[in-house]
DNA sequence: CTGTTAGCGCGTTCAA
DNA sequence: TTGAACGCGCTAACAG
């Protein structure tokens, strides 16, 4: 006896992972079929009691733990949310996603959801092929889309295939589809008017990739207000740049190097604003004196930046939570008892970012 | 003929994504059996050519697309990495962990692996739970562990589980395991050295949660120059941070409080030591001049930091790229001819850091 | 070359 | 209150 059981321990420890204990096991422990087993544990009413609680002590101490590939097939549901992340070149630097990981990857696991994340490059192959498998191989029940783009192909692919989605930004295809958006064209069109306020007439702006949504609104917001004040349309420079920090310290570098000298520099976000701080800097020039620097989003490092920058608040942890929650929703809906009362769904959320001054910005050299 | 057709696509097209196209669908559209259909699709040799043309040619018609999780049960296989990223308080604003998920999911998905990630809190029983969801329920093949801490419990149980897995990381529990590391104790050394060697004799130093392996270990090389060099224990003032850029500067602000006041401020991590910059500069004081700062990690805002960072240079992109492919042989190591000739697997590796000196690390004030 | 049989591990009928 | 039978969708051993 006291042999066999030492076996039995050395057996388990030395097979561990590989054999794993089944429902099939139990039952046959404790004499019972493999049903009821399972409705013990999932606490159905019609077990006895006293069968209840020794299922339950059994598979304790036999260490069972339901194999989740299997309920996923039997139940026809993952429990699964997909995140594919846009990925420009090979690396995400972009805190900008570290934010919005967390509040989605946090959210879902309050709903018991997991996570599937993959990076794939915009619009390649590979990020369709990714969405295939999620949608048509029944990798997940619903995805997340993030940084619309122009004519955004997945929003239109999810919607076709009818599978549960949430944005992170609207689009211009004239679907109606779940989303969160922030108002980006009236957010920059305050952090504009803020800067003519101060009394700035000469601009530049660094842009991003005319394919994302979100950089041409901002890029509107931006012409409207020196339209409205009146300005030449030369009175912008306007220089892309890919949203990477380096690309605003090369897009800053150009920009002043123009005559007559932009006194006032706008970036589509604040990594890009961060680096053209740098390219400022590094010609020996004073942030928020010689020259006024403004970002969008407020990532945590503009707080902390020198000067501390001026920019447009986008609470994007808050964002992944929401669009997450929204995606739970959508999938729960059906399970849901269709005559229950729901908390109404919210499907279109607009919010406006708001306006943090700070030292990056200041009346322009020379002015009263 | 017409009508049923027409009613045939309405309900495919509103049903669209409930009902899916599966083996038996094409089977049965094909007078074939389900066996030869799998058969035909994965390509075996001995399917009549003719078949499997036929087969496949339906296939596309139809918009078959296995049911992963079927396959996955049957197989037995997940072809899925899991990535339990350990997030302090509610957000994760490291840029670190964008390096490193980036050069995860682009190794992972280059080997057609599958990512689940989930955030969850250090040593917490979320986090626990998250682990046993992954090994008992067989959630993955194997498992990404980094940051790894004292007697790292994650690392204790994979262990004794016999789950595959690599770590970013080294641990202390006196079981030998795959990583890849950096050298944080001979990093810290160089840096330190280099603040000597400018002529430093004040100094400061922002340190991180105790349990974290990669401070204790950074603090201990510090320490080892500090004692090297013949400096009292007080020369080397310790405040303890959470990584984040805002205790970097709280701990700078009380470090510059003190007397006398360290020329120079050394920080567990580059984000700690920009905050340590901005509370300096807040203090008006110019880095680089009054007041040296040295960092670690190099993340890309360090370079472009103002002034640049000095750090030690750790590339977290290429180990996201390594523990993944180390982990991705681990798996496949079962699967192959054990008779076959195998690159051999590396398992444990230790990176050497490299000394970035840039433009925050000077000769302290004063000096010849 | 093709089909039959047999599961992977679980949950949900329906009878007993 | 319990168990037998069935199937989720797929793959693999074995016949024919």
């Amino acid at each position: 006896m006291r042999l066999s059981e030492t076996f039995w321990i050395l057996i388990s420890s030395s097979t561990a992972g590989s054999m794993r204990v089944t429902l099939k096991d139990l039952a046959k422990k404790l004499g019972l079929s493999v049903t009821t087993v399972s409705r013990a544990l999932a606490g159905y009413d019609d077990v006895a009691e006293n069968t209840r609680r020794r299922v339950r002590q059994t598979a304790q101490e036999m260490g069972y733990y339901p194999n989740i590939t299997a309920q996923q097939l039997r139940r026809q549901r993952t429990d699964t949310l997909a995140f594919v992340i846009p990925t420009h070149g090979p690396r995400l630097s972009d805190p900008f996603f570290s934010e919005l990981l967390a509040g989605i990857g946090n959210e879902a696991g309050r709903h018991r959801f997991d996570l599937l994340v993959s990076t794939q490059p915009p619009d390649s192959e590979a990020e369709r092929e990714a969405y295939r498998r999620i949608v048509h191989g029944r990798r997940a029940d619903g995805a997340l889309v993030v940084r619309t783009r122009q004519k955004d192909e997945r929003i239109r692919f999810l919607s076709e295939q009818g599978f549960p989605f949430v944005a992170f930004g609207r689009s211009d295809l004239g679907i109606e589809f779940p989303y969160v958006d922030e108002d980006s064209y009236t957010g920059m069109r305050l952090l504009a008017q803020h800067m003519v306020d101060l009394g700035h007439r000469h601009f530049g702006f660094i842009s991003a990739p005319a394919g994302l949504l979100f950089c041409r609104l901002r890029l509107d917001g931006y012409r409207s207000v020196l339209q409205a004040n009146g300005f030449p349309a030369n009175g912008g420079l306007v220089v892309s740049g890919d949203l990477a920090q380096r690309s605003g310290f090369r897009a800053a570098q150009e920009l002043l190097g123009r005559t007559p000298r932009p006194t006032a520099i706008i970036a589509c976000n604040d990594l890009m604003a961060l680096g053209a701080m740098s390219a400022a800097q590094k010609m020996g020039l004073t942030v928020g004196r010689d020259l006024s620097v403004g970002g969008f989003d407020d990532i945590p490092l503009a707080e902390h930046a020198h000067p501390p920058l001026t920019t447009m608040r986008q609470p994007i942890y808050e964002i992944g939570q929401r669009i997450t929650r929204m995606l739970v929703q959508l999938i729960q809906v059906p399970r849901g008892l269709s005559g229950e009362e729901e908390a109404p769904a919210e499907r279109q959320v607009l919010l406006t970012p708001q306006l943090i001054v700070r030292e990056s910005s200041g009346p322009p050299p020379g002015s009263a």
